[in-house]
DNA sequence: AAAGTTCCCAACCGCAGGCCC
DNA sequence: AGGGCCTGCGGTTGGGAACTT
């Protein structure tokens, strides 16, 4: 189908934006909130395309960025994370808070790309470079059922089964709260809010520590391994 | 100090998919 | 049911900063 230009490229600014026009379109999201983004340039008299708004807002100027340098948890949550979703960004940033696609995404490029290089891991396959096997502290499979048939492919969106099987995970040992024995499966929405609410917290509301797949907030009853197994 | 090279990241581009009419 | 619009995603690029020669 005929697809038209998102914008009328003639009559747009590109390259880095101005500090003015960050202010401007930081003025009106927080008088109309997010959303429209192909009418906000023109409503808030910016000459860019909503494209352009969009992405300087999420990757930029959104107030809930956290911004600043990678921690080394974070580094291996992004690692594991990969292994499992491979490329799939804003799935990974939407398990970092305060993080985007985009900065996760350059980050994996720049720094991770090159660490998992020197440890000997390719970093597409998460395998050992040396001779093309799982490395040898760490095997992981993920098994997509029927991911062949597309009809099934769209299913997945809904019901995604993932079996991870590490022994002796090095990420394990520094993340000894880290549950790698998951399965991934349709969300319970009520599990997902108890367990959202407590990525926010950091788990501090409770008692409990999260296992990795509430990490992941992909969890569900039966894997979820929750000291205080919330997922009842 | 200047020139050349590499690194990093903000921004762009094109495509896919969902939604609406 | 199907076409068009809008949004979001992942890959790529451009240019400034940092580093090396």
């Amino acid at each position: 189908m005929g697809r038209s230009p998102c914008c009328e490229k003639a009559h747009t600014n590109k390259g880095a934006w101005t500090k003015e026009e960050d202010d401007r379109l930081v003025a009106y999201i927080r008088a109309h909130g997010e959303g429209c983004w192909r009418s906000l340039p023109k409503a808030a008299g910016l000459l860019r395309c909503g494209k352009s708004c969009r992405l300087r807002w999420i990757n930029y100027l959104r107030p809930d960025l956290k911004r600043g340098n990678f921690t080394e948890e974070e580094d291996e949550l992004i690692i594991k994370l990969h292994s499992l979703l491979g490329n799939k960004w804003s799935l990974i940033a939407g398990r970092l808070p305060g993080r985007t696609d985009n900065e996760i995404k350059n980050y994996w490029n720049t720094h991770i790309r090159r660490k998992l290089l020197s440890r000997g891991i390719d970093p597409t396959t998460h395998r050992s470079i040396n001779d093309g096997t799982a490395s040898q502290d760490q095997v992981t499979t993920i098994s997509f059922s029927n991911a062949n048939s597309k009809e099934e492919d769209t299913k997945h969106k809904v019901a995604v089964d993932i079996m991870i099987k590490e022994e002796n995970s090095p990420v394990q040992e520094r993340c000894p709260d880290l549950n790698l024995d998951l399965k991934i499966s349709p969300p319970c929405q009520q599990q997902i809010n108890y367990h959202q609410e407590n990525l926010k917290t950091g788990g501090r509301n409770g008692s409990s520590t999260l296992c990795f797949v509430c990490r992941l907030g992909i969890q569900n009853s039966k894997d979820c391994s929750c000291s205080d197994g919330v997922g009842n």
